[in-house]
DNA sequence: CATGAATGAGCTTTCATTCAT
DNA sequence: AATGAATGAAAGCTCATTCAT
């Protein structure tokens, strides 16, 4: 399932081809999903040879999880970053902007990989994981906030997380990214009136 | 890609077969996915033979077509019905309750169908036409409220929708059903603090 | 590997089927080998569609399994048959020319067996546990004979096996059975002065 | 099919890696046959790179033709010796010491041998050559003390041959090589007993 | 209507062989 | 000569769909 370490390439040409073929793979997924495209259809794409797909991944699945792995650090790392803003309002949208942007240029990846979890176990599994961990990242810095209050901070970090996840990837994804910054705008907003409601929910 | 007209079911026994049909491949979907289950798969769970599935259904496509279809229905009431609650929390928190359950129940097949517009056509435009609907429905009543805000009452709708299908399909589906009433509170807490900030927000 | 019990053929016509399918398998595997043999060949041989293979059979190996049973069983049964003529001689004679017959039988099926057997574990143990059993059911009647003498009955009985299996497979079938009664003539002669010198050898 | 004459080796580093090479063909067809043996196997025990095999052999079949040639030269060799022994005894207890020897160094290679005869012609033509090479080489032996008796020196050869051949190569390889010297024992009494009776049969 | 056998297009994967470096 | 990436022809297997009984 995992992208061949003993075999992997040797040589620049032969890593050249693989980032090909990664690139071509997420353009495939883009277009047709991740069951829909065939592994000739990447191939063509790369502009190689059908039989050589083979010698850089060992199936089809090797492809997206290598593509699944960089876009979770590329998430996980944007919820990791920096909460340290001037105050709240700087803080949640400043995380939410970096968070849109990772979200929409990783977004054919992540439809692609919420497909394959439907099938594949493994696509499941690593799904819940990534996301109980930027969730929980939240959470973390939710907490204090939430203290003392009927709300739990796990429910509310994955009603947060849901609604820019859901919203990035299903419908600005669709719209393009000429609204990307009054999404931002509106999003982080929601957030600040809705933790500032929970804080006083007791 | 529609259920039969012409040769669909016309007897009791019929109408019972068809219905044994939707609930298996329901169940089906729900453990392998659209395309991981096998029309077989439905047939057996069903209890008939593996042909009598084409006597009610033209193709795998139609079966799901026509739980997204209820689906799609019961959804739509939902958001269409009262706003009329005595305060906007009541109006909210019922609502959403409402959805929550609503969601909760077709999760199965609204993860079969998002599965399957990855792949196909016409569950892409269904999904797209559905979930606008009714996010303008909710968009709409929104809109009073962000008047002369600097605030989509769309996107509102669309973060607020997202963060409610986003959290019961993919979250508390997987959690089980034990929270579904905290995370209702939590939910509502989350859409009217969101909504008073951003109607000061000009 | 084994034959589908669990997806059988359910009536007659598929009964025949999967027995057209065995009898074709057999005639592919002399013809072009276990390997050679594409399941293409097959159905084609058996007049049916490349599918119809696998709705009787899971893979190309369980149809060799299913004639490799049934060879099993005959070799076995030949050998445990009547050791009772009225002497030696004619027991023997009688035990070898029953032997050669189902050997020349089912010779075409033990060639893609053993050629089966060097890429396949499972293969590899059927044969040699099916060797053994018959090896040891001649050793058994070997026994009282060579009872104080230099020789074991294990390897003795593994000998004139092998010469018996030999030779009938790789020689007498390649020439044709013509020759066959005086072959076992000659090998029942080979036997029984064997027999003689090695009972008064110690 | 044939080794190059053309390319083939003229330095002392080449003949060391096209011996590496055999060496390492022979290793991994004993491991898991002609077939089953991709020709990066062979390279990797060889510890050259996949595309060196193509300078020192014309293709895969052309190193199991190299080792087959050096095994058919060897058994040859060995039933044309001297059958100059004392007496029938000594002569025939030392042919088949010697057989023995040569049959169970060599069987890794026999074996993939008779496995590659079920789907190439040419290795099938050379076996059914070489096997009649030895078989009348020793039906030539036999000749004399066959004369005016029922028994055919072929046929009586080929049944011998083919108890020291299947004996040695699928029973004694399978069992170590401990007990070679008892079996040589066991296969010569046979042997001669078998000659005595036959002799005797008109 | 129900049954289950039959069909065949389609896709993944393998690997001997070639070839540019 | 040696390397290892690239090629592409096979072949096995799946499964939605059709059809004879």
């Amino acid at each position: 399932m995992a992208e061949q370490d003993l075999s992997g390439p040797r040589t620049t040409r032969g890593e050249r081809t693989a980032a090909r073929l990664r690139m071509a793979a997420r353009e495939a997924f883009a277009t047709t999903g991740f069951v829909g495209a065939r592994v000739e259809d990447i191939t063509a794409i790369a502009g190689v040879s059908h039989g050589t797909f083979y010698t850089y991944f060992d199936n089809k699945s090797a492809v997206l999880d290598s593509l699944v792995e960089l876009a979770s650090e590329r998430l996980l790392h944007v919820v990791d970053e920096s909460w340290e803003g001037e105050d709240v309002w700087a803080t949640v949208h400043d995380v939410i902007a970096r968070f849109v942007d990772a979200l929409a240029e990783e977004g054919d990846v992540i439809s692609a990989w919420i497909e394959a979890a439907t099938n594949d176990q493994h696509f499941r599994d690593e799904l819940r994981i990534v996301r109980s961990q930027y969730t929980e990242a939240v959470a973390g810095h939710l907490a204090p906030v939430l203290a003392d209050t009927r709300h739990d901070p796990g429910v509310a970090a994955g009603a947060l997380v849901a609604m820019v996840e859901g919203y990035t990837v299903d419908r600005l994804a669709v719209a393009g990214s000429e609204g990307r910054s009054s999404a931002v705008h509106t999003l982080a907003t929601l957030w600040v009136g809705g933790l500032i409601r929970m804080s006083s929910d007791r």
